[in-house]
DNA sequence: ATAATAGTGTCTTTCAGACATTATGAT
DNA sequence: ATCATAATGTCTGAAAGACACTATTAT
């Protein structure tokens, strides 16, 4: 390999999750330099022995992180430069990961690296991060939440079966604005990507129904962009 | 710079435009190997001491492939894979770019490669290509009929001043679907994204106004999709 | 005058926001 | 019985499709 023809080369996943009701994001405290002791993504090179592709890479990425071999994500963005590393040229593509926190366990993971989910504000005042991650966790947020208006992407926040109230949190969450109870339960209905599973949610007062995602596969995108802005009362 | 740790790396822009009213792609016959005498993408190797980061890089790769310093891209996708160049583990970013074809002349190149338009049914028809530039084409295509629906992307194949028949038959042929005269202008004029240069079209009958992008800058987001599909009697 | 195409206005449909009313389950 | 929350239905508004009708220019 010509070192002309050739950049460091990293994958990094944006894994977000709701950690004690908070949009979160994976973190993990460097070890090494460069930006050693700075927090950054999960992410690192690509073990090219063990990977056919891009998407198997980012796959084993996450699953020596997390411990999780199922998680939701599509790819990001990819950023290139000569200064975003020390070392010289390097190109990272940036992706998308979305899981419900339960389904992680810290527990599971084999190496030490301190890790913890910090929220997007905490990010926000962090002096100073890795490489351009506070770049690329701005940019993942910005797509999850325009995706949120049109897409179900929010459903991959929530557990096998979940309530309507719980998804919705999550949307008003994410986009920022409230949503009528009336008008989530109407566009999720419409869609029909979602079957009651008979069963209740426990706890007080009347218990909303539990959902499931019906049909395994695509994301899927409904006829109208979430507007409004209202909160019931 | 460690083995290990780099990839081989390229960037590669669809270039569309419309040429001879068909939507085409800038094609380059491959003069080495691998893949020697296939057609492919206008892409390669980026120069490192010349570009500071990704976007330079794909400006300078559009200069030398087609000689115009300004025209629109937006990233696409990077693809990555142990099998794409059996030159070994390989990346590659791949941009949408589009343009006018009058912005192009074939004559302001200065390399020698063999260049062409060739339409996306020429080049569904092809073979064999080079690398997964087949795969890179068509998702490239799919992002732009998809953005195409709700956003003014299509203006960019428009050469400064057009006319509303004009931008309406790109969006029909991006598409696939036929629009209403009427809905279209509506749908342009509510956008208030187009300044009435005061000339008109040259040619027969009732001349259309020619109009102008009126804002530069980002892409527009239209409230609504495109949907429908009726011929103007 | 005629043909072709541009511009205007109205009706319908779809879908989101607002909100009132009814239903259900925990206490 | 009361309270909290879920379900249902109606009204409004925005925006796209359909289409009739008028306006303008080349021939």
């Amino acid at each position: 390999m010509n070192d002309v023809d050739s950049v460091l080369y990293s994958v990094d996943p944006v894994i977000f999750t709701f950690h004690k009701s908070e949009l979160s994001v994976l973190l993990v405290k460097r070890q090494i330099e460069p930006y050693k002791a700075l927090w950054g993504l999960p992410g690192g090179r690509v073990d090219k022995d063990k990977c056919a592709n891009l998407a198997e890479a980012l796959k084993l990425k996450l699953k020596q992180k997390t411990g999780i071999d199922q998680l939701f994500f599509e790819q990001l963005e990819t950023y290139g430069s000569e200064s975003m590393d020390p070392r010289g040229w390097s190109v990272t593509t940036a992706y998308l990961a979305l899981t419900h926190e339960d389904e992680l366990s810290f527990a599971s993971l084999k190496n030490t690296e301190a890790m913890m989910w910090m929220s997007l504000e905490d990010v926000e005042a962090l002096p100073k991060m890795a490489f351009w991650h506070r770049k690329i966790i701005r940019d993942a947020f910005s797509r999850l939440r325009d995706k949120s208006l049109y897409t179900d992407l929010p459903v991959n926040f929530m557990p096998e079966k979940f309530t309507y109230p719980a998804l919705k949190s999550a949307y008003e969450k994410i986009i920022g604005v409230e949503i009528t109870r009336q008008g989530f339960a109407r566009r999720m209905n419409s869609a029909n990507i979602f079957e009651d599973t008979g069963e209740r949610e426990e706890g007080k007062n009347r218990p909303s129904p539990l959902y499931r995602k019906s049909q395994r596969g695509g994301a899927y995108v409904f006829p109208g962009l979430i507007k409004g802005v209202k909160n019931d009362k």
